[in-house]
RNA sequence: GGGGCUAUCGCCAAGCGGUAAGGCACAGCACUUUGACUGCUGUAUGCGCUGGUUCGAAUCCAGCUAGCCCUGCCA
């Protein structure tokens, strides 16, 4: 971010800067504009960042407003989470907050004025008819009989369908505009419909609510935005932007400009397919970590940061993309990389025992918390004859450039001793229950002796006696259908591969963890402590993101 | 004879007539108390296709092709 001005600009920034130096704005205020009808996704994150950076950029100002015309599908639960959303991203809309409902009263007023200038006309013609007047994409559409009421009846009319005389869907109000327009939405767009619902924020004040295409481009006016950035599928909507900010002569017109909505590859994106995941139960919910919801992701352990630089490196254009969640991962890695504590947890437990230490011993062992970091300190690790290291950290057999614990071989206990393998216990099974080694005293970390011997493994460890047991989600994130979350009648199934649940070890002091802290876990990647969940004490980790690929073997 | 938009490396994306930036991913080397990190190196004789204009075209012109969006009293 602090490098924009080293970088290209998005043309969405060079077309603002055009209309600063021509003298169209004086200054860019933007704003986000959710319907309250369900949570809010990474695409969201996209245009909150986007549009709360480009007002920051330009030293102007960003609202927070819902769009609030339809209450036949929005809820207010849903305001509370989307506001925690923009809040947790750092979206400053200071006390701008604004719901579009509280602008009906001038929205009726706008209405009025465009009757009264013959542009609005109010129709009776149904739902259907008026598909079928509207056309089709090749044929032009056939002007409304009441296309030329008069002004006095559209008045009347209109004034009766606001006092509630009709039932819904009986009359319309209609910008009168071009029946034969290639663009169908320049076709006499509805800009009114009757509603006998109770609005959540307006309560039964109305039962006429304004239609999008009406309502947005006065939102906009009366909130003095300057730049309404919305996504592609609106383009064909920009002459009727145009022509409502035009006919209700707005003194000082908004522009709305288009960009590409974000899409992540071979992951679930669509609002539609996360609702259903969560209506079927098939996730915990609408913050479940496997989900790219805001709130999911928040769970996950992504930071705001994070999604920030995600979104300033996807780039903003008008072609239509799909970014790889790689470099969403490479972007929280980068984030969390140097400010995180380095600490050693085990996922898959086996036992290390070192026969040559002495049984009953232990000792405090130095361990830098971060090398990149000197400012995270240092903190103190207990060892003793008996560990846990991960399975996949020893081999009876090892594959080729093995250079893990395999007997004979020596490895260097990462902030302790060399050990040497001897061998390991076996159960009837032929499953590995333990390892034995023999430690060198000579290797104690911080010695000359790591000069004069290399190893070149290094596993982590913890404290078999001093140790806290926990409990560690591994999640993936739920891929679309062409990973086969889709079965053949187009069910949503869940990969059995999105979670799994490990019971491993990690430093004591971690039991004290707190929800959301990140940890950078030695060789097992990222994770944060889930704040929805702390089984008896037990901590309770998410891996944010693993490492990037590391020398893997198959037990 | 519908309209609008888009097309540059596996994924993003600069470029706006002067001879293809950058990031992610990937590969190799070096380094390493995380096979991580870090550092270095490599990767489009080519910019959807075909013609044209020009000393010179990804950039201008013409004609194609492909993809996305539009026929809600949703946003």
């Amino acid at each position: 971010m602090e490098n924009r001005e080293n970088t290209q600009r998005n043309f969405i920034e060079r077309e603002i800067d055009k209309d600063l130096r021509e003298g169209r704005y004086k200054e860019v205020h933007t704003r986000f504009p959710p319907e309250p009808n369900g949570y809010l996704h990474i695409g969201h994150a996209k245009s909150i960042i986007l549009n709360s950076g480009i007002a920051k950029q330009y030293g102007g100002l960003f609202n927070l407003r819902f769009d609030d015309t339809n209450p036949t599908k929005e809820k207010y639960e849903f305001v509370e989470s989307i506001k925690e959303d923009v809040k947790w991203l750092e979206a400053d809309y200071g006390d701008r907050l604004f719901f579009a409902s509280s602008y009906f009263d001038k929205m009726y007023e706008y209405a009025l004025l465009l009757i009264k200038k013959g542009s609005a006309y109010v129709s009776e013609l149904s739902a259907d008819e008026i598909r079928e007047y509207r056309g089709t994409l090749t044929e032009p559409g056939r002007d409304d009989p009441m296309r030329n009421r008069s002004i006095e009846e559209n008045l009347r009319l209109f004034e009766a369908m606001k006092n509630g005389e009709f039932e819904d869907g009986k009359y319309v109000l209609r910008g009168k505009i071009d029946m034969s327009s290639p663009n169908i939405n320049m076709r006499d767009p509805v800009l009114y419909r009757i509603a006998h619902i109770p609005h959540h924020n307006t309560g039964d004040k109305w039962c006429i609510y304004p239609m999008y295409d009406f309502a947005h481009p006065l939102e906009d006016a009366i909130e003095g935005i300057t730049h309404s950035l919305c996504t592609l599928e609106f383009e064909d909507h920009r002459p009727l932007y145009d022509w409502v900010i035009r006919e209700c002569e707005i003194e000082y017109p908004p522009r709305q400009i288009e960009f590409a909505k974000l899409y992540l590859n071979n992951v679930v994106t669509g609002k539609r397919y996360i609702k259903k995941l969560v209506e079927d139960g098939i996730v915990d919910g609408w913050d479940d970590p496997r989900l790219v919801s805001i709130a999911g992701l928040r769970r996950r352990g992504y930071t705001p940061s994070s999604l920030r630089m995600f979104v300033e490196l996807s780039g903003i254009s008008k072609s239509q993309a799909t970014s790889e969640m790689g470099l969403l991962e490479y972007c929280i890695r980068e984030d969390l990389k140097p400010k995180v504590k380095r600490l050693m947890a085990v996922l898959h437990p086996l036992k290390l025992i070192i026969d040559n230490y002495p049984e009953g011993q232990t000792e405090e062992l130095k361990a830098v918390n971060n090398p990149d970091n000197e400012e995270l300190g240092e903190r103190t690790v207990t060892f003793s004859r008996e560990l846990w290291i991960e399975r996949e950290d020893f081999m009876e057999e090892p594959v080729k450039k093995y250079f893990r614990l395999f007997p004979g071989n020596e490895v260097r206990l990462m902030n302790a001793y060399f050990v040497k393998c001897t061998g390991c216990d076996k159960d009837e099974n032929g499953v590995v229950t333990a390892v034995h080694c023999t430690y060198d005293p000579l290797t104690k970390q911080g010695t000359d002796m790591e000069i004069t011997r290399k190893v070149k493994g290094t596993i982590h460890w913890v404290n078999a006696l001093d140790c806290a047991g926990a409990k560690i989600r591994l999640y993936e994130n739920i891929v679309d259908e062409e990973k086969g979350v889709y079965d053949e009648e187009g069910n949503i199934n869940l990969n059995p591969s999105s979670l799994e649940i490990c019971s491993g070890y990690v430093e004591k002091e971690l039991a004290g963890a707190e929800a959301y802290d990140s940890f950078q876990f030695v060789r097992n990647g990222f994770f944060c402590t889930d704040p929805k969940d702390s089984e008896s004490g037990k901590p309770v980790f998410n891996r944010i993101v693993s490492l990037k690929s590391s020398f893997k073997v198959t037990v």
